[in-house]
RNA sequence: GUCCCCGUCGUCUAGGGGUCUAGGACACCGGGUUUUCAUCCCGGCAACAGGGGUUCGAAUCCCCUCGGGGAUGCCA
């Protein structure tokens, strides 16, 4: 058994287009079946290479692997569409000397008015010169006048079609009404999508079309094709689709949706997966949190949901944090390294030993990997500006009273490699103050901030010297 | 317009004739833990689109209406 996942190169991988390759994956992966990746690139105005390497890229990235590609080579290839044009043209020969397709004549802009006119008075499409009656001396005229045709289709009359979909059931669809004739090969040629798709699903023994909902429309001129051809018809599961907030398509005013987008703001693929699989399904044993094995465990190609999902971001985000709070804590580091440098610090000096003692004392604030950058500087910066609400505070003369004994101890009586277990503790000894007026004026002058991490393990990680620098900002500035 | 699909809390969903005063998760609102915040824990709010059937009994089956989505390309 085979499934594939066959995008068109041209954009990004969206976000739809990920979860409908994840689905292939897991199925795959679940029954061991083989998983094949098909380019499929016959828009030539619109396709373009960097977006097949940035497809890749991006399917790599979150874990989904295929057994044949472009990239892996396999033995049903070639893999890119735009490599198969002499197959279908066989293909093309045969349904033209059955009769079951025949050259159009008609002009894009003839079609485009009889397509209006019939959309109000609703009867069946016909080319408004009637390509499909001529005979061959007819047509033999047109060519000699330099009319490049596009072959059409020969929609059978009267049939019903029933395509069986594991997850809508059977649908039936008449062949009188799924548009008329339609185009198979382009006046220049080259052949679309809704024929060679059958062609290349059957040579490369795909077994299972995994696909979006916006193609179950399509699938009853696909299983005619196949029956011309005398071609398999591969088992459909056409899944839901993927909606914004105002529940239309998803798209890019709804927020973010490209693969490549969510990478780098700092969202594990671990969690995307996760995220992705979840919408439009649940696990039987309800849990939400489920790592790639156990999603594979448990979702079945019959148990995925029939209606559309709205993609939610704050989920999403959640679920990501959620992931970075359990994540192993060496790779944790590894991932964060970046978005620590491009917030302007430099990390070589530390040490790795107290990176990871930072990485995993901020983790908790952070949702994506990129919140890194707004907390980090509580360890980093030389000295911490107060921010509105410190100020307000270490203005207060309790807090001056503090700031004036901190001064004085971590001047005198203590050093680098005491002043963490010591620091507040000297303090409180010498004040009366305690509670909320002795801790948060601490804070405020040596994170800058009222909010954060426990201030025994900030100490140690901050440092005495940065700790001494930052008391005495304070100590000018607000004596 | 026509064809096709879909309709349970704001969102993702569980449920498939009685066990449903409809369960979970996110969000939101309270409370606890944390001398802060975040995390974590506990609690609360909140839904069967509407109308007809079928049945002793309907969220669940059937029909209609309404709503949403998709297709209707010499795009995929």
């Amino acid at each position: 058994m085979r499934v594939r996942f066959a995008p068109s190169p041209t954009g990004y991988l969206h976000i739809g287009n990920a979860r409908t390759a994840l689905a292939n994956f897991l199925i795959a992966k679940k029954n061991n079946w083989k998983f094949t990746l098909r380019i499929e690139d016959t828009d030539m105005e619109r396709s373009s290479k960097g977006s097949e390497a940035s497809i890749i890229n991006d399917l790599q990235w979150l874990g989904i692997e295929w057994d044949e590609g472009p990239d892996v080579g396999g033995d049903r290839g070639p893999y890119r569409q735009s490599e198969r044009f002499e197959i279908y043209r066989e293909y093309t020969e045969k349904l033209l000397n059955e009769n079951k397709a025949y050259p159009c004549y008609c002009l894009p802009e003839e079609i485009d008015k009889v397509r209006k006119e019939i959309e109000k008075e609703n009867r069946p499409f016909v080319c408004p010169q009637k390509c499909g009656e001529m005979n061959p001396d007819q047509r033999k005229k047109k060519e000699s006048e330099g009319i490049k045709p596009a072959i059409r289709f020969r929609v059978p009359p009267n049939r019903v079609i029933t395509v069986k979909d594991y997850i809508k059931g059977n649908i039936s669809f008449r062949s009188d009404n799924i548009g008329g004739d339609f185009i198979i090969v382009r006046s220049d040629g080259i052949p679309v999508y809704n024929y060679i798709v059958v062609i290349d699903d059957a040579l490369m023994e795909v077994t299972h079309v995994i696909r979006g909902e916006d193609h179950l429309s399509n699938t009853p001129k696909q299983v005619l094709i196949a029956e011309a051809l005398n071609l398999p018809v591969p088992q459909y599961a056409h899944h839901a689709l993927v909606l914004g907030e105002d529940r239309s398509k998803l798209s890019k005013r709804h927020g973010i949706t490209s693969v490549e987008l969510y990478r780098k703001e700092g969202y594990l693929p671990e969690a995307l997966v996760n995220y992705l699989a979840m919408l439009g399904w649940a696990a039987e044993s309800g849990e939400e949190i489920l790592a790639i094995d156990q999603l594979v465990k448990q979702i079945d190609l019959t148990n995925l949901a029939k209606s559309a999902a709205v993609f939610d971001f704050h989920k999403l985000k959640w679920m990501n944090g959620v992931y970075i709070r359990n994540y192993p804590l060496d790779k944790l580091t590894d991932l964060m390294i970046p978005y620590i440098e491009e917030a302007g610090y430099t990390i070589d000096a530390m040490g790795r030993k107290k990176l990871e003692d930072l990485i995993d004392l901020v983790r908790g604030y952070c949702e994506i990997l990129s919140d890194v950058k707004k907390i980090i500087g509580i360890f980093l910066d030389e000295v911490s500006i107060p921010d509105g609400e410190a100020d307000d505070l270490l203005k207060e003369d309790h807090s001056k009273e503090i700031v004036a004994l901190a001064k004085e101890i971590i001047e005198n009586e203590v050093n680098e490699n005491n002043f963490h277990e010591t620091l507040i503790s000297k303090i409180k000894e010498q004040t009366s103050l305690k509670g909320k007026k002795l801790f948060m004026p601490l804070r405020a002058v040596i994170t800058g901030r009222l909010k954060g991490p426990d201030m025994h393990a900030a100490l140690q990680l901050i440092g005495f010297e940065k700790i001494k620098k930052r008391i005495q900002y304070c100590f000018d500035k607000y004596k």
